[in-house]
DNA sequence: CATAGCCGCCTTTTT
DNA sequence: GGCGGCTATG
């Protein structure tokens, strides 16, 4: 290795191997640019050029030419990018303590050590997606709107493109000027009072908050100028604009920033991430001193011809060519399989077939557009007894018992947390119900205190007789006693919580019905257990507030030998020997969500294939289904037009059916499928929106390229596909 | 007050 | 196909 970094013996020897390359390869110019320590530097990269390696080099570099890992900051895009960087960095001899951590969680840094500032409480609850929801609805109930013209989910959506725009409800309200955005105005002021009142912050807060407070604080800003020195941004293409100001604050003093990124991965613009912050890098630090890694260290020339080839039908970029440095390998498969069955048992067959070759199942990944798709891979990989990992992080703390256990210790820590709150009153049932819980809020309102305040002084509450009043009372001394004993270990806490709140005796008497959930709230202890051992200082906020930000990719445990399953979402910036790719149909990939006439909607969804196909470093398999069960109904598929893009002479393949399986696949019963062209004599070419099968009398709506929607009997219409 | 059963809406992707 | 929310019943 180089002048400054010699890895420890033993640590992950390939990714070394890979660095030491990559270094020598580096032109003297550039290597000084890596380590030079003053100002900044743009690393433009496309993928397998090793962009985290150099980053994480640069780091350790940092340290050892002196520089106290104290005010070094490198920012990842999950947790699990973090942990592998700490690692790596300690193997490379630069010892911990430098800050590596996501956006998310040093704003929540950042808003603990600032409470007071920005005006809110250290002990603040984390809201996920189901937990805005409620808000959201209790938020358009009180405006007294329609929830059909405000659903949730449209208005969430909005709420958070302003927040990542840095729009707080203020600002909004001032630029309101038609039905739509005053009302929306209305709604997201309501829904943040409501978060204020549960003393709670959404995702898009912790960003948006933080970035607020850099940006209206210059005292706060120096202060943590002074403590960040150094700044790494890892993918810094899929930065959006509160993460931009929260980076420009950071390093307004000093102006080390050092960020990498790959425009062509930018694949979270519908999250707010907005391109122009890695394309204007160089206007904003003008200078700036950018290193262009051109060669990829990864695939095999065939796959980067075929990534290269795709990309390439992005006219909103600019173009770039992928070096290849290895030796030709195979070339990529695409299979046409009768429907996701048949897709999803090929895979598997062909998977073990792999491992019997001596291919090792944890470099092996199949990745597929949406987590649904997931669902028949899985059950095809339980019937062939291939061990594998669905890369969903969130899914185990989605289950019921450990949300409600979850939910507990969000009351202990924030006892304005009415959601939870709400949760957990009558969970296991104790006689608490819906008209209960409404006098109590009606008292509660009427008073202006808070719920659980109310639940503490039903003496107050004169519509309650005896028996609720007395079951209120048993909860409340529950609570409180509980609430002693929040300063200790979170693991002894959650064991008492289970034994204490009834939980634990409610699922022993259901029998084999509870198995499943005693041993996930088991593992839920455990989980804890080893937060206490490992957290730098550990409290039931922290640990709560940690575990809200734990994402897909933190679940992935690279160290069991399992095939991976993940979206092509999750799987962005990590590499395996062999990769699937499945479901590249219209509708699909690109998803039909994705407006087709948007030109900037689709390339992010090439983008997203592209990322799919450059994480694969040896083997790539791609696949469609003819047919396709969608929402309980089979339909008949298109490829995906990016297959026709790859140059590897797509036209279509006909249908794998394959002679050993013994699932034999429905007759379609459909005529025309959403996402079918076709063409009418008079309003011309269109795309197929909806079917409805009533035999003879059938109808299509169909959206034609004139931009007007029709909806036609099939006898009638003479439509021909296209 | 708890539970079973039904209806309607829906999800793209995630920190 | 699945979940959340609503209603009818015990």
């Amino acid at each position: 290795m180089t002048e400054c970094c010699t890895p420890t013996q033993g640590h992950s020897p390939t990714w070394f191997l890979m660095l030491e390359k990559l270094l020598q390869k580096l032109t003297t110019a550039q290597k000084k640019a890596v380590l030079h320590k003053e100002g900044p530097l743009l690393v433009l990269a496309g993928p397998g050029s090793g962009k985290t390696r150099v980053i994480t080099y640069r780091l350790a570099a940092l340290i050892h030419s002196g520089v106290s890992c104290h005010n070094i900051c490198a920012i990842t895009f999950t947790n699990k990018a973090a942990e592998e960087m700490r690692q790596r960095a300690t193997a490379l001899g630069a010892a911990g303590g430098a800050h590596i951590s996501t956006f998310h969680s040093l704003c929540v840094r950042i808003l603990r050590r600032y409470a007071r500032t920005v005006g809110i409480r250290v002990n603040f609850s984390i809201y996920n997606a189901s937990e805005q929801a409620r808000c959201i609805k209790q938020a358009v109930k009180d405006c007294e709107l329609d929830t059909a013209n405000f659903s949730p989910a449209r208005c969430l959506n909005a709420i958070s493109a302003l927040k990542n725009k840095l729009i707080d409800t203020k600002t909004f309200a001032e630029q309101a000027d038609d039905f739509f955005t005053t009302t929306l105005a209305k709604i997201y002021d309501c829904y943040q009072r409501i978060l204020a009142d549960n003393n709670a912050l959404d995702f898009d807060d912790l960003l948006l908050k933080a970035a607020q407070l850099l940006q209206d604080n210059s005292e706060v800003c120096t202060e943590l100028g002074t403590r960040f020195k150094y700044l790494l941004i890892d993918e810094y293409q899929d930065t959006n604009r509160a993460q931009y100001i929260i980076a420009r604050c950071l390093v307004l003093a000093h102006n080390n920033i050092c960020a990498t990124g790959d425009p062509d991965q930018s694949i979270y613009r519908w999250r707010g991430a907005d391109i122009r912050n890695i394309l204007d890098f160089e206007t904003d630090w003008p200078d700036a001193v950018v290193v262009k890694l051109e060669e990829n260290f990864r695939s095999t020339p065939n796959i980067l011809q075929l990534a290269d080839n795709l990309i390439a039908a992005n006219k909103n970029r600019k173009p770039k060519k992928l070096i290849a440095t290895r030796d030709p390998g195979d070339d990529a498969v695409i299979t046409a399989f009768e429907d996701e069955k048949y897709e999803a048992t090929g895979v598997a067959e062909q998977i073990k077939q792999l491992a019997k070759d001596g291919v090792s199942l944890k470099d092996t990944a199949v990745f597929y557009r949406v987590n649904a798709e997931s669902r028949v891979l899985e059950e095809a990989f339980i019937k062939n007894k291939i061990p594998y990992q669905i890369i969903r992080g969130t899914e185990f703390y989605n289950r019921k018992e450990i949300r409600d256990m979850l939910a507990y210790l969000k009351v202990l820590a924030n006892g304005d947390d009415e959601i939870a709150l709400l949760r957990i009153i009558n969970t296991p049932a104790r006689g608490i119900g819906k008209t209960t819980i409404n006098r109590v809020r009606t008292y509660a309102d009427a008073n202006n205190i808070s719920f659980y305040n109310a639940l503490k002084k039903t003496d107050g509450v004169s519509s309650l007789s005896k028996g609720p009043r007395a079951k209120i009372a048993v909860f409340v001394d529950m609570v409180e006693a509980l609430k002693k004993d929040t300063a200790g270990p979170v693991a002894a806490l959650t064991e008492r919580i289970f034994v204490e709140s009834g939980i634990e005796q409610a699922l022993k008497s259901a029998g084999s019905e509870g198995k499943d959930a005693l041993d996930n709230i088991n593992e839920l202890i455990n989980a804890a257990a080893n937060y206490d051992k490992t957290a730098d200082e550990p409290s039931l906020i922290d640990y709560l507030q940690q575990i809200s930000l734990f994402s897909d990719v933190d679940s992935y445990d690279t160290a069991v030998d399992r095939a991976a399953l993940m979206t092509l979402h999750a799987a962005k910036g990590l590499e395996f020997g062999n990769v699937f790719i499945v479901g590249v149909e219209e509708g699909l990939l690109p998803h039909e969500r994705t407006d087709a006439e948007d030109e900037d909607d689709l390339e992010e969804e090439r983008r997203l294939f592209f990322v799919g196909i450059t994480r694969a470093k040896s083997r790539l398999h791609l696949s469609y289904a003819r047919y396709r069960t969608f929402r309980g109904q089979l339909l008949r598929t298109i490829p995906s037009q990016f297959l026709y893009e790859l140059g590897t002479g797509f036209e279509s393949y006909p249908a794998q059916t394959g002679s050993d399986l013994d699932y034999e696949p429905s007759e379609p019963v459909r005529p025309f499928a959403r996402g079918q062209l076709v063409h009418h004599n008079i309003f011309g070419v269109g795309t197929i929106r909806e079917f409805v099968d009533t035999g003879e009398n059938s109808t299509v709506t169909v959206k034609f390229h004139t931009g007007q929607t029709k909806t036609l009997m099939i006898k009638y219409a003479n439509l021909t596909r296209i």
